[in-house]
DNA sequence: GCCGAAACCGAAAGCCTTTAGGTTTACGGC
DNA sequence: GCCGTAAACCTAAAGGCTTTCGGTTTCGGC
């Protein structure tokens, strides 16, 4: 006991090993991650400001992966477009971590600077500063609920032979394996082209 | 002790309860509705299915309140749009539950008789099968997302002074009170556009 | 070489979910 | 009217979780 020679936790591993069993579980809990670092539960206390601190370096970790530079391209619906992309595809790669950041605010610098950019590209590309918000919001609830349904469809309905709904049942088996994506296409159309046709009635 | 002449619990009460506490504080234990209804923890699970089955009553309760007349409107477009504000305005009412709703699958049977008739809806209109899935998703995540940031805007985005985000600090003062409402409307108006063009060009 | 800070342990408080067995009351059949 | 069964509740307990606190050892700067 006391200091060991060689650190046994830090940020990243804490966060890594929750990430691990996020995607295991669909959750993790502190003295999870403390037994497979090979520490105590208390000691993850000493480097993470609580189980929300680890939900906030997951969001940061999880959110790494989308490419700042799509908010670069012209014009700015090609932007839009591939940010909405490249949003999903990194949350896509963690299914189970969504329902857990969808339920706590954003507060991780990384992903709130992402906001700051795409709010500047569409006040930029002539949007009212009204709009901004709405059009953002609407793209995000796209992207999250269709990530979410992307590779978690089990958490989105449970048929079950009690309460019968054959055409549902039928329309799921219908749209297959590409229905989360199916999904994104569909809205993500819609939005681009209401979006558009938007600041062209201003 | 033992049976008490009249009943302490019944799974009206105990739904009544649960979303009380859900409507207060986001969330719910079993402890605190067998406390508010002088009962004692364990006799909550003899009229409930466990902590999942408070939530699943939860789910019924507040989708009571969609109004299943909608569907039956004429054009379809008319009854997907009233479907969809029926089916916002249900979960508005209640924005705190919805975190707790989105993370656990639909099992109650109610919910998923609305789904059939959508889809039974949308296959009358003409969408081919593999098509309705996509478009009931989509429209699905366009309202709870919203309905979601309605009246539980701090669920969304902790703005800090620690990390400057002026621009997106703006844009959502300039959105103002009905910052959701005009998030809803706009999704809402690009997925009927989307889909009605679908339609057009099958 | 010393001393404060860092990193970990041990222990504990106070929640939570769920199960199990015991006790009283209500109800339906005879 | 009586009796057995089922319903409704209680007490108790196991086992998990989050979080805090004090103690112990090691590291790093001066």
């Amino acid at each position: 006991m006391g200091r060991p020679r060689t650190p046994l936790l830090d940020r990243e591993r804490i966060t890594t090993t929750a990430l691990q069993l996020v995607d295991e579980q669909g959750d993790f809990s502190v003295p999870q991650i403390a037994r497979r670092l090979g520490a105590q539960t208390g000691s993850v206390y000493h480097h993470v400001d609580g189980r929300e601190g680890i939900v906030e370096l997951l969001r940061e970790r999880v959110a790494e992966a989308i490419d700042p530079g799509t908010l670069d391209l012209v014009p700015w619906d090609t932007a839009l477009e591939a940010w909405a992309r490249s949003y999903r595809a990194a949350f896509a790669a963690h299914p189970k971590a969504i329902p857990l950041l969808m339920t706590s605010p954003v507060r991780a610098p990384r992903v709130l600077e992402q906001y700051e950019r795409a709010v500047t590209l569409l006040l930029a590309a002539g949007f009212a500063p009204g709009e901004v918000m709405p059009l953002i919001i609407a793209l995000e609830n796209l992207v999250l609920g269709s990530a979410l349904d992307l590779a978690a469809p089990e958490t989105m309905w449970e048929l079950t032979e009690h309460t019968p709904t054959p055409r549902l049942a039928e329309a799921l088996a219908a749209v297959g394996e590409g229905r989360a994506d199916r999904a994104f296409e569909v809205g993500l159309a819609g939005f681009l082209g209401h979006a558009r046709a938007l600041l062209a009635g201003d």
